[in-house]
DNA sequence: GTCTATAAAAAGATAGAC
DNA sequence: GTCTATCTTTTTATAGAC
């Protein structure tokens, strides 16, 4: 099997467990692939595993997040289709985020820059479509970093509630407070 | 040297390097106790520590923080005042939350509990404040909702973007965003 | 590409002296 | 209450056969 098979079950274990909580026997166990497999497909073990992780997600995320920021309808509109998208990432809110896991662990130095690039990049293509909407650049920046704090507040808050609906309706109700005010 | 001594620093380890990244070797180096001394204070190991952790944070909560929200004062500077005691918690947005970092790892079904009472408490507890104000009971549940979603978020975005100004910023408009459409 | 077997290192935990 | 020494288990990682 390629190794991109085993990609989205790694996921599964490192959004879930973090990077030390994701074992090699626990890993092993879900992938089907012995120890020694696991080293043939990474080399560089768990480090090079969450590291092909999040070339999958900044894929996924430059595939089917940010072209909903695209054409020629309203910033509402947008803002709408973005979410559905992180709905499906998410499952609803039954999933946790793999950035705020790593962000939180020991392994916070080793991901640190892939995380802080990937906030940056989301946070400004949302505050370039408030910006297009006629919003001043500053409000529009502070905007961006309110998606990603609603975004990964309401999945933790999920997670402690176990209640996915509160992330549902955080969601839901996101693009009206992006376009608060908007002139058009 | 009572076991107490110990909290503040165990509290800084494990909301950093989370259940597993916190190695006793880790902690015997911050604390300067060997791990035998350690399990003297813990018998319970990692686990009892945790424990000692959240029980030293409950206390807290419910000296410095919980009893801001009481008072003949408007809802608005109760928040406010509330929000000023989280700030020292989590100083100015540059620490984690232990919660997430719990709720985030292998320890999960450990503290689980725990974390889901102090989340329900917290809410309840702002919720009522907001009711008392006027609210309808649906809103404000939501509202209490809203902070904890927006104080773990700007947390973790801080952290992610190395860039402590955003909960600080989060923060301060937290107390007019639950205020929003108050009658008084 | 996958396995069994094994090694090497790290982590959790305890015994017993002081 | 703290230490050194030791033990057990887990975890990471590799060698080599198929």
């Amino acid at each position: 099997m390629p190794k991109d098979t085993y990609i989205p079950c790694l996921l599964q274990l490192f959004r879930h467990y973090g990077y030390d909580g994701a074992t090699l026997a626990r890993i092993s166990e879900a992938t089907g692939l012995g120890k020694a497999s696991l080293y043939h497909h990474f080399p560089g073990g768990k480090d090079e595993m969450v590291q092909a992780v999040m070339d999958y997600l900044d894929a996924w995320l430059a595939e089917h997040v940010l072209p909903s920021l695209q054409g020629d309808d309203s910033a509402l509109e947008k803002l709408q289709r973005m979410c559905d998208r992180l709905s499906e990432l998410y499952e609803a809110g039954r999933q946790p985020c793999i950035t705020a896991t790593l962000l939180l662990g020991s392994a916070r130095d080793l991901f640190h820059d892939r995380v802080q690039a990937r906030y940056s990049a989301w946070i400004r293509a949302v505050a370039q479509v408030l910006v297009d909407a006629g919003l001043d650049l500053t409000t529009a920046q502070q905007r961006g970093e309110d998606m990603v704090i609603t975004i990964q507040g309401s999945l933790i808050v999920a997670q402690g509630l176990d209640n996915p609906e509160i992330f549902q309706r955080s969601l839901k109700q996101l693009p009206q407070q992006l376009c608060q005010n908007l002139g058009t």
